[in-house]
DNA sequence: CTCATTTACTTGAAGCGTCAAGTAAAGTGA
DNA sequence: TCACTTTACTTGACGCTTCAAGTAAATGAG
């Protein structure tokens, strides 16, 4: 990749620790949090409240896929999952047969009301109240900078 | 969780949905990076590189759960692929019997010098470069305490 | 010295995510 | 209008992580 490898200052090797020890440390807490309270995972959750919020609580797979950061056939058997369980039904898109749309039912608009409170309860304890107001400024700069590297031009999912 | 949720503010949200992206972008495309260039996960790299930097070569298998921030039972599935890719040996502790010592290979050291210069590059890449001497700081200490906050008292991995 | 407990690790089953392959509808060109 | 391509999604197999249960060595109580 570089003939020459630069290796990380120790500046760099502190954050670099950091940063790794959260990227397992956090999912764990939520995936944990929501697990064990309302007996889904994060993303299952991120798929609901994704739901919750658009128009008619209807969307488009790939859009719920965009909004839900997860690769279509991710999403679709997540959503065969939630709709075993009542809380999604699919349907074809009247005006152009290829797009499936999904659509929360009162079952999983429920399922969001009672869920919502205990998640961002989580995320306050986690992220929100251990972090100065100036701080949330800069995890927001840091993490939009760090994705656009990691992702860049926001990835057409398989 | 609390009788009245208080609901995030809008600089909140910002700040959440960027550190969402981030925590699903960034360990993709490391564990991308790694698995198209040298075969193996991020984890699997973590492990090998946590004994390359262990006195001897060699660690007990908790102490390296510890440094690759991963459970035991994790841990030991990953050592045991690794062993089959002539990596890593396992032996038993002479001075404890229950304690099992992780020992890298000769082309287990190998494989972590040949893969070390571009893990590290993509670690530049997407994190180092795309932020400022003064992010770099400022990542540290939010990783630092959102990893407190997530995960109070450093785990007693199962 | 013996039995129970604790510690450190291993193992097998179950569930989720990814990848490759497949299907079906819509668009495109002759 | 008939094939060819593209788009949107689904499906099945495989691999990895987690969880619960198990093993084996060391420690501790009597």
């Amino acid at each position: 990749m570089e003939d020459q490898p630069r290796w990380l200052t120790d500046e760099e090797m502190e954050a670099w620790l950091a940063l790794v020890s959260m990227l397992i440390k956090l999912p764990q807490a939520l995936d944990g949090q929501l697990q064990r309270d309302a007996g889904i995972s994060h993303f299952e959750y991120q798929v609901l409240a994704g739901l919750s919020m658009s128009a008619g609580r209807t969307i488009r797979m790939s859009e719920l896929a965009q909004l839900a950061d997860g690769s279509l056939s991710r999403l679709s058997h997540v959503v065969s999952r939630l709709e075993k369980r009542g809380w999604v039904r699919r349907c074809t898109d009247p005006d152009d047969g290829r797009y499936t749309l999904a659509v929360l039912t009162d079952d999983g608009w429920q399922k969001v009301v009672e869920t919502a409170p205990g998640h961002v309860a989580t995320v306050r304890e986690c992220v929100i109240e251990p972090l100065t107001k100036a701080q949330i400024r800069q995890l927001r700069d840091i993490g939009r900078r760090i994705t656009d590297a990691a992702d860049p031009g926001g990835t057409c999912p398989g």
